[in-house]
DNA sequence: AAGATTCGCAACCGCATAACA
DNA sequence: GTGTTATGCGGTTGCGAATCT
């Protein structure tokens, strides 16, 4: 929640969506609610820009869109997270790190919004009394790691301060004065998934399919229940970089290159759905 | 009872990228 | 090929509620 912008100065140093004086900030009200509901019921979604000026609201289309997608859509689903929705959001973090709306997009009726601000009030703070780092997945105190992964992961923290080991497919790792320019955690050993231009094509229509069950086979992995997180660490960390090593090679990428795209959302939860 | 502190979450911001001209 | 616009994402902020002192 934020304050309503009534100082036309402060809206003038906002985005460029939010400069124009007039337009209201902050929480919505029900009558603001009813009306983006019964205009997206009639017309749809989209042309979020032009939206509100069309349905008689004074926000911008950027605020429109977020609490349509947040809020009023009728597939959310609002009240407490259950508990194998959190085991879900545990799994997929892990595979994926911070990419809230693919996790999202694997949890029906919870918005990444909403798996964000769960995940950063009460599973990373979970993980972390269990001794887990929440990033990473590793455990805080490097001496819990299994033997024969010290090794790689000091290694790799020499090249990247902060990061996991080389071989973990977790983009959520970043360099520790990373800001959200990189929005593609691009270090210097890090290229982008889609850099690789020619590897598009074959990613897009012939791993789709491998990847789905890749990503399917993960989330289903034992090796990933909760029950244990010690345990399953010990276990899963292993199986997990020899999963990811196969994995990058089936898909023609590099390990650091693991990395997804907007796009990825979509193609991701096409497939699994 | 009242002030201080912490927590949870809705909303905003800046950026990247896709789509289009 | 280049510039502009629209959309979506992840990080962050700050208000109100809950809890503590």
């Amino acid at each position: 929640m934020r304050r309503p912008t009534a100082d036309p100065a402060e809206a003038a140093r906002t985005t460029p969506c939010c400069t124009k004086v007039g337009l209201k900030r902050g929480p919505w009200t029900p009558e603001e609610d009813e009306l983006l509901a019964n205009y997206i019921k009639k017309e749809g979604g989209g042309r979020w820009r032009t939206l509100p000026k069309r349905a008689g609201l004074l926000r911008c289309g950027k605020s429109c869109r977020l609490r349509w997608m947040n809020y009023l859509r009728p597939s959310v689903k609002r009240g407490q997270i259950a508990p194998d929705e959190e085991d879900l959001i545990l799994r997929l973090h892990r595979l994926l790190g911070n990419r809230w709306s693919l996790i999202a997009g694997r949890i029906p009726g919870r918005t990444d919004n909403e798996i964000k601000n769960y995940w950063n009030t009460h599973l990373s703070k979970k993980l972390v009394s269990q001794g887990i780092d929440p990033r990473t997945h590793r455990p805080l105190n490097p001496n819990q790691l299994p033997s024969h992964l010290k090794a790689s992961s000091s290694s790799s923290s020499k090249v990247n301060p902060g990061a996991s080991t080389a071989t973990t497919p977790n983009p959520n790792v970043k360099p520790a004065a990373s800001s959200s320019k990189e929005n593609h955690y691009q270090t210097e050993n890090q290229g982008v998934l889609r850099s690789n231009g020619e590897d598009d094509e074959d990613i897009n229509n012939c791993n789709d399919d491998v990847f789905s069950s890749f990503l399917n086979s993960l989330i289903n992995e034992d090796a990933f229940a909760t029950q244990n997180p010690l345990q399953q660490l010990t276990n899963g960390i292993a199986q997990a970089d020899a999963l990811v090593s196969i994995t990058a090679s089936t898909f023609g990428l590099a390990q650091q290159d693991w990395n997804f795209n907007q796009n990825d959302h979509e193609r991701v939860n096409g497939h699994l759905n």
